[in-house]
DNA sequence: GAGTGGTCTAGACCACAGT
DNA sequence: CTGTGGTCTAGACCACTCG
């Protein structure tokens, strides 16, 4: 059951933090097999020398990332599963760089207009006040991956001067203050245009998979709006779903 | 600030989720507007007469929820959002039933078969193990919604005698005592055959929204591997990303 | 400086599952 | 019955943001 786990507590990185990142890679690394009982909070936090709420919050991370499920008067167990990727919540921010697929990017347009309806209602913001738009077509391996539509609200940032073929847009936002914390995304599919199946590289009318999304900063403002055509052959979209009762 | 908020004590519901249903239902009823401080756990724990981790607990579902947002040193705040529909492990007869959308269910294929080699790879068992495998197809206002393959190992459950036309798979589980807990979905789009298309009465290779969903019950066990072609003219998927500190 | 959320402790009692 | 997780308390100190 223990696998050597050790907590510095001159660390700046929280108990539990330390505690959920030591047992998650004993998972995924192999060192705690599936189904094998982890339980018992309380010895746990005994023998690690922290109190049990400390040992209860790392333990409540794994369960939220679908690694571990606990019952009461059961206790805790590995999920048995050939673990596979981690969950997307930072689809949000740049995980192709992270996962060194090489990714570089077009400009097709950035300019400042203003809002269309359709846009302001989603920006929460009124018609015809000024919003950045962009279009960008993104390409790993040299292959044309996604076209990326994007507005936001002109107050909220300057991008004058910033090359977005070399910089990632949430990376130019951060640049700029704004702090990405929460973003609502549809998911669906349509058949490409023909000039959108052209920029992409593929054959007329091809599947594609759509992403549009809402995204709000840490003081909860709506700061873009944007949709994003995927082919469909190069990438899916992953998720877990707990269900905590509600 | 305060809305009526009130507890019960004597109640089986906790503490805590009785605070965030109601602070959840301030807001989305409006009471809450977007941009409020909801500030000041202390106060609110000693205004409330419960504890401030208690009240803790509540606020943070609402954050993992996507409604609020904090940052230390300034406040809790309510998000600036025309508020959606949450996302959870629910069956999509559930969903579909709670919305008035009068689901039917055809089923066309119920058997019993020996595992394919992809079928026993997500399900984790041996090849040739025996398997219940269905195809369904489902209807919302009499119209084509979605064509959905199951697999669920033989010996976890019977399905002998039970009419899948009227009862949703996972009401069937449960029945069993299979309850659904962690869910690992991948989304994706392609081109629906010419059978596809046909039965969902769509023209040949229309787009169609693909998810592949492996299922574990509350012990961690693998139960279910579906995939579910929807409709992509009929169906989105909707997720909120929250971004916490890993 | 004062005010906020972030972390942590050391207890307590209850609800539920197994024997 | 015992053992598990689920909930709750009443404090504490720290880190950060602001004026």
């Amino acid at each position: 059951m223990e696998m050597g786990l050790d907590l510095d507590r001159s660390s700046p990185v929280p108990l539990y933090r330390q505690l959920a990142a030591q047992m998650e890679s004993a998972i995924r690394g192999g060192a705690l097999t599936p189904g094998t009982e982890l339980g018992n909070e309380a010895r746990l936090a005994e023998s690690l020398g922290v109190s049990r709420p400390t040992v209860r919050q790392a333990i409540l991370a794994l369960v939220e990332k679908g690694l571990l499920v606990r019952r009461r008067g059961i206790g805790t167990h590995v999920v048995d599963a050939p673990v596979v990727q981690p969950l997307t919540l930072t689809s949000l921010f740049d995980d192709l760089t992270a996962k060194n697929q090489l990714p570089t990017t077009r400009v097709l347009v950035q300019e400042t207009v203003p809002a269309p309806e359709e846009v302001a209602a989603a920006l929460g913001v009124p018609v015809e006040q000024p919003v950045i738009h962009l279009l960008r077509l993104r390409y790993t391996d040299n292959t044309p991956l996604v076209l990326m539509e994007n507005y936001i609200p002109a107050q909220i940032v300057d991008l004058e001067g910033i090359n977005l073929a070399t910089t990632g847009l949430y990376q130019a936002l951060r640049a700029n203050g704004v702090f990405l914390k929460v973003a609502r995304q549809r998911i669906g599919a349509r058949a490409g245009t023909d000039e959108e199946s052209q920029v992409l590289g593929q054959p007329p009318h091809s599947p594609m998979l759509i992403i549009e999304r809402v995204t709000h900063d840490s003081s909860g403002r709506i700061v873009e709006y944007g949709v994003h055509l995927y082919r469909a052959d190069r990438y899916q979209y992953a998720v877990t779903l707990v269900d905590r009762p509600s």
